[in-house]
DNA sequence: GTTGACACCGAAAGCGCTTTCGTTGGATAT
DNA sequence: ATATCCAACGAAAGCGCTTTCGGTGTCAAC
């Protein structure tokens, strides 16, 4: 079942075919319409390397998707790659998955693709502060959209959450409840989103003439555990904080769960909040509140950017989009207890 | 950089360079080296396409991702994937994601790839009791293999966990503790998985002699939403459980929920085990039992499952699975307590 | 000295499509 | 009536590879 087949049974040579099923404006409407139903009817599909041969055009778009080693947010990606499906499904285009295990297979698969253009257009995420591969898929040529940015990606196409403005707006929440030692648990701040969002809870602070203990700043692994162990250090400090902004909602759960071990309740003696928004903040005890990003939508919009860069040429710098994340209250956020830090209230 | 150039600057043919470099035999070793060295130092890489039209196979594995609906659980897809690819890389072969939004689609899609072999095998998963989607893909021979059987799956491939020795597993482990009044939260049963899991369970009561009470059992949405309401209604019982075997760790949570809702414990009064082994179960307050599958490797091996057949044209019967699953006592499994249930205390 | 046998390589067809270019016939202009 | 133009289609080249087939040259066998 090939265009051949389908061109002897309609009488027409196959490059009328090719070109009515592709739309072509030298062909009749009528001739179109004919062609299309018998396509239809005859149950054919163009042989997808074929055509991507003959156009060198791959209709394929790929996803580096982060390894799955427990400091990122699973759930996440899911999100992200059903909203990417999705977009280029009503397009026709596929969707590959690249999980590189390291930096250097990941640059291998660049240069793969920018020889073979077996993909016409790549999506990133998890980006550093430094990030090489902005320069690098711009030397090679291959467009490429980022879900988050980079000092790098001045000249390149992104879409990424304002993190600073919602750690600055969590830290004034705080202050605004009645918080004043308010603590930060990052994670390394090699990634551009944590030296952000740790720079936004910085200046949350300084607007309301809070001095910036350094103390108070943890920097953790952004895991369950990291978070446990943060929150640990923190409440061995001489004077521990009574609010934490932490940076991932699995941070956050870590911490809760280090209160808990001394025998705190996340949101009566330390408040809480996390980032990110996952459903399971809502089913613990007490339910975790949260800064939420509206990551449904991502996908679909990191893809139809990529779309437009490939096919209409658009340059890199028209496609950069900010969103701001909007504050979850669930119920580890309240204004400080008494009795707490307890060897203040001793004194 | 094609293999016109390639084989120019050796001063050969084209198809003495294509065989050397699939390592075809009539050619001689050191032409093999000659062509490789040459090759890497060029940096030349086999246009995907070409390749695959002239040979006609694709190289590429597709996985059917379930839709991220909130009724699955999604770390386990991300660990999957990467499993996938990891040995997907090292064959050389890549990895295509479909999401199909309805069953429609899904027929579609299958359709598509048996015409156009853009596809050289499947991966499908989260299967039903009664899967029609056996049946299509052995009538269209697409080689694929499945992550979970079906009753149709009698001459498929497929790697599962075994579902029903794990829930008699598991009420047998509550029986151990003392518990008599034993729960089942389950999902729908044209999962296959849930029709197992509730089998198995029923199973495990019989065996100790226990009848089993059918309000016991309760058919939830596998969400946490599901496992809530699901708990709420196993309280309203004139005689609730003191133990409940949850069909996944999500629902597990979702029951815990809602036992805090009514001032209750898990793990004190009712006693709770999901199953999955997710990790967020150990940062739960208090840490959730659970039964751990073994999902690391399982991507790996469904991958070399369909390779083997596709390469060596393995028969699917030869490719079945089931491993077992294993009790994680984290801190939602203890003997009931007495004073629990208050009604039958109060008699 | 002829015949095989064998190892090694080149020629050429072909995979199924896209795309450029040329051709045709009919409508319009002059 | 001739020239011009346009709409609609066909012919043919070519995308970069694989694979079959045939053709060398060499060496052992008889």
């Amino acid at each position: 079942m090939n265009l051949n087949i389908v061109a002897q049974h309609l009488k027409l040579s196959e490059s009328t075919v090719s070109r009515a099923l592709n739309d072509y404006k030298d062909i009749s409407e009528d001739t179109k319409a004919l062609v299309r139903k018998a396509a239809s009817e005859l149950g054919y599909f163009p042989n997808p390397h074929a055509r991507r041969l003959a156009s060198g055009k791959a209709d394929r778009i790929a996803y580096i998707m982060p390894r799955s080693d427990g400091q990122f947010n699973d759930s996440f990606v899911v999100e992200l790659m059903a909203g990417m499906s999705e977009a280029l499904d009503s397009k026709g285009w596929d969707l590959s998955v690249l999980v590189p295990s390291s930096a250097e297979e990941e640059i291998q698969m660049f240069q793969k693709i920018s020889r073979t253009h077996y993909v016409s257009g790549l999506i990133i995420s998890r980006t550093f502060e430094r990030d090489f591969r902005f320069k690098i898929l711009q030397e090679l040529k291959i467009p490429f959209v980022s879900h988050g940015r980079s000092t790098d990606s001045a000249a390149a196409a992104w879409i990424d959450v304002d993190n600073e403005t919602a750690f600055s707006d969590m830290a004034a929440h705080f202050i605004a409840l009645g918080h004043r030692r308010i603590a930060h648990i990052g994670g390394h701040e090699s990634y551009n989103f944590s030296a952000q969002r740790a720079r936004g809870w910085r200046n949350g602070l300084k607007q309301a003439g809070i001095t910036v203990d350094p103390d108070l700043h943890q920097k953790a692994k952004l895991s369950y555990a990291g978070g446990a162990v943060a929150m640990q250090n923190l409440l061995m400090l001489a004077n521990p904080p009574t609010a934490v902004c932490c940076i991932s909602d699995h941070v956050a759960i870590g911490a809760s769960r280090a209160l808990r071990a001394h025998g705190l309740v996340p949101g009566r003696e330390v408040s809480v909040i996390g980032f990110d928004g996952l459903e399971i903040g809502k089913w613990l005890e007490p339910p975790l509140s949260t800064m939420k990003q509206p990551i449904e939508s991502t996908g679909q919009q990191l893809v139809e950017i990529i779309i437009n860069m490939v096919e209409n040429g658009d340059t890199p710098e028209k496609h950069q989009k900010l969103y701001r994340a909007t504050l979850v209250r669930r119920g580890t956020d309240n204004p400080p207890v008494s009795g707490w830090p307890k060897r203040l209230s001793g004194s």
